[in-house]
RNA sequence: GGUCCCGUGGUGUAGCGGUUAACAUGCCUGCCUGUCACGCAGGAGAUCGCGGGUUCGAUUCCCGUCGGGACCGCCA
């Protein structure tokens, strides 16, 4: 192999007239006969070459033979193509190389499929040969995105004195939290380690440690079932700092996002971004994750209708449950009956019974099978409530609030996405604070902390940690973007009796904490300063700024919905000896699945 | 753990209780000196995911299973 002088992208007609050596793939062949055109693509673009059979039969008779994706090796002469023959499409469409001297690098089978943005294909292709699938320029282009996009954060980061440090990868599994990826130990009988599901300990260590502002890429792995935006093992932006505040934090992540998207998507943030209160965002977008580039928020009228004489309406809130609902605009006349009934099936996915609606038929009445529950004043109130207009939907959820958020909260995304009222271009960040520091879990007959045991409580609620812990708000905030969860942080707890307390509302005995966090408990005795931090979803923020709604499209080597990797077929059977050093046995597989395969 | 959708030449789709299984693209061969979604002519390529059932007959209907996807639960 030559050394080549250009790569393809780069040529333009400053070169016209260079000899110039390219070595890069065969994307497309196009043959004429006497005269064979090849467009080559390497790393950084696209450039024609010219084969013609008059000045250089050799070559040409090579081109004859090459195909898609083959690798070559060119030389020749950069010329201005003439005006008829420019391609405003591409970059380098003003110009063409003509090839004197040409060299197969390696040859390429059929390919299973084109190499083009434009194929569509199943996501289990894609896996299969994503070494190809990464081959397209769409896919090329995300991973870039995804390197400018970490390459800047750590830029900024480092001006801000944040300074990256490892943590380990086999550590110490937790009883909170999700499920974890274990390791066998081979030389501890029957002991196991845990992938890390954060970084967290660690970062609040080393802030023990004095190193005061930490930062990491860092991956994280947590075993449980996957959606398009969560992968098993993920990338964290792990930040934590010393001797800052929550409202320095804030900005200082807001000024980040700013750049972001300033420089990797042309577009404006304004800061300071929106904030709503945890209760705020439940009750008006019924999501602790809104999305707020639209409307249709969410109108209480429990007290409208308690004395209703709709029944299920007025006993929801007799029996301490709330009625709830959304306006969607315009969309009575495209629904029927039919249609409208239908939706109580995508509210049942949520838990709710059902899905009362009301079609909005003139500025005073609404019609619907409900409709005549209500009287001429309230139907009046109703419209009036919710803004509505002739034409619109009403919705509305009645059931415990926790139902009634869940069900009106996908269903105004769901419309959304529908009638296309989001717009795009527009990078809607807000945090959510106030969060509940505790929720009880009705199957563990306990509570467990919402966001994770070392969050600090709001100092004012502290005392309710004994007393009232469902009550207790946390020091804590999570970034928001455009209906996703881009990352949550929190001020932590750095005193050690602080820290006991919340593991005693969590349920812990004196001895279970010990033993699980006995080494941090320790470290907060030796000066452990205030500290706090948060943690971004690297491959959310990928995703959202290249635009994509799949998860697997930022990451080179994602997993399938179940977990595996179709290209090398993790996770697979190992062989017996691995497992009698690793001191495992394996149950049988129930059924007898095992035959079959 | 659960619900729903999908599985047909290499790829993406169509289709139907009895078909010569269709279309596009890709691939192969030939022709072509200005193409860039090149064109023209011809050709190869499908155990219709797998197993079972219903039926005279199943790619089509039913059940199971495997694989892919979306969602609920789960994910501090």
């Amino acid at each position: 192999m030559k050394q080549r002088t250009h790569t393809c992208g780069e040529l333009t007609e400053q070169q016209v007239g260079e000899k110039v050596i390219l070595l890069g793939w065969v994307k497309k062949r196009r043959d004429l006969g006497q005269v064979i055109f090849i467009d080559l693509r390497d790393a950084a673009g696209q450039v024609q070459i010219v084969f013609n059979g008059e000045k250089q039969p050799e070559a040409l008779a090579v081109a004859e033979s090459v195909r898609s994706e083959y690798v070559l090796e060119v030389e020749g002469e950069v010329v201005q193509r003439e005006e008829s023959t420019v391609n405003p499409k591409i970059d380098t469409g003003r110009i063409e190389i003509i090839i004197e001297d040409v060299r197969v690098l390696n040859a390429a089978k059929g390919l299973p499929f084109v190499i083009e943005d434009e194929a569509e294909l199943n996501e289990d292709v894609r896996l299969k040969y994503r070494y190809l699938d990464l081959r397209r320029p769409m896919m090329q282009d995300t991973m870039k995105l995804r390197y400018r996009t970490t390459k800047m954060i750590r830029d900024i980061l480092d001006e801000e004195k944040f300074m990256e440090i490892e943590t380990p990868m086999l550590t110490k599994s937790t009883p909170e939290g999700a499920r974890d990826y274990l390791v066998p130990s081979r030389v501890h009988h029957g002991d196991f380690y845990a992938l890390p599901q954060s970084p967290q300990l660690f970062k609040q260590l080393l802030m023990v440690a004095g190193f005061e502002r930490y930062f990491q890429i860092a991956r994280c792995f947590r075993d449980e079932d996957l959606r398009a935006d969560r992968q098993p093992e993920f990338t964290q932006v792990d930040i934590e700092a010393s001797f800052m505040g929550k409202e320095q934090l804030i900005s200082m992540m807001e000024k980040m996002m700013q750049r972001l998207v300033k420089d990797l998507r042309g577009e404006d943030v304004e800061t300071a971004f929106k904030r709503l209160t945890y209760q705020e965002a439940m009750n008006r977008y019924g999501s602790d994750k809104p999305d707020t580039r639209f409307g249709m928020e969410l109108v209480d009228i429990s007290e409208q209708v308690k004395e209703s004489g709709f029944k299920v309406f007025s006993s929801t809130v007799e029996n301490g449950g709330v009625v709830k609902g959304i306006c969607v605009k315009g969309i009575a006349p495209e629904y029927s009956r039919k249609d409208l009934d239908e939706l109580s099936g995508f509210a049942e996915i949520y838990g709710a019974k059902g899905l009362a609606w009301l079609k909005v038929s003139s500025e005073s009445e609404v019609k619907g099978p409900i409709a005549k529950f209500f009287n001429e004043e309230e139907q009046k109130q109703l419209i009036e409530v919710f803004e509505a207009e002739e034409g619109d939907v009403l919705f509305f959820a009645a059931d415990k609030i926790r139902v009634a958020w869940d069900v009106l909260g996908a269903l105004r995304t769901k419309f959304a996405k529908e009638r296309n009222l989001i717009p795009s271009n527009t990078f809607d960040f807000l945090w959510v604070t106030e969060f509940p520091l505790l929720s009880y879990d009705e199957d563990e007959k306990r509570y467990v902390a919402e966001h994770h045991p070392f969050t600090r409580p709001v100092a004012e609620d502290e005392e309710l940690l004994t007393t009232n812990p469902e009550k207790v708000r946390a020091e804590a905030y999570d970034l928001v973007l455009n209906g996703y969860e881009l990352g949550g942080g929190s001020q932590r707890i750095y005193e050690r009796g602080l820290q006991e307390k919340m593991f005693t509302a969590l349920g812990f005995s004196e001895e279970e904490a010990k033993e699980q966090f006995g080494f941090l408990l320790d470290a907060f005795e030796y000066g452990t300063p205030p500290h706090g931090g948060i943690a971004l979803g690297l491959d959310r923020l990928v995703m959202i700024l290249a635009d994509r709604t799949n998860l697997r499209d930022t990451i080179a080597f994602p997993k399938t919905a179940s977990a595996s990797c179709l290209l090398t077929n993790a996770p697979s059977s190992v062989e017996q000896s691995k497992l009698d050093e690793l001191h495992l046995n394996v149950q049988e597989k129930k059924k007898e699945e095992t035959k079959e395969k």
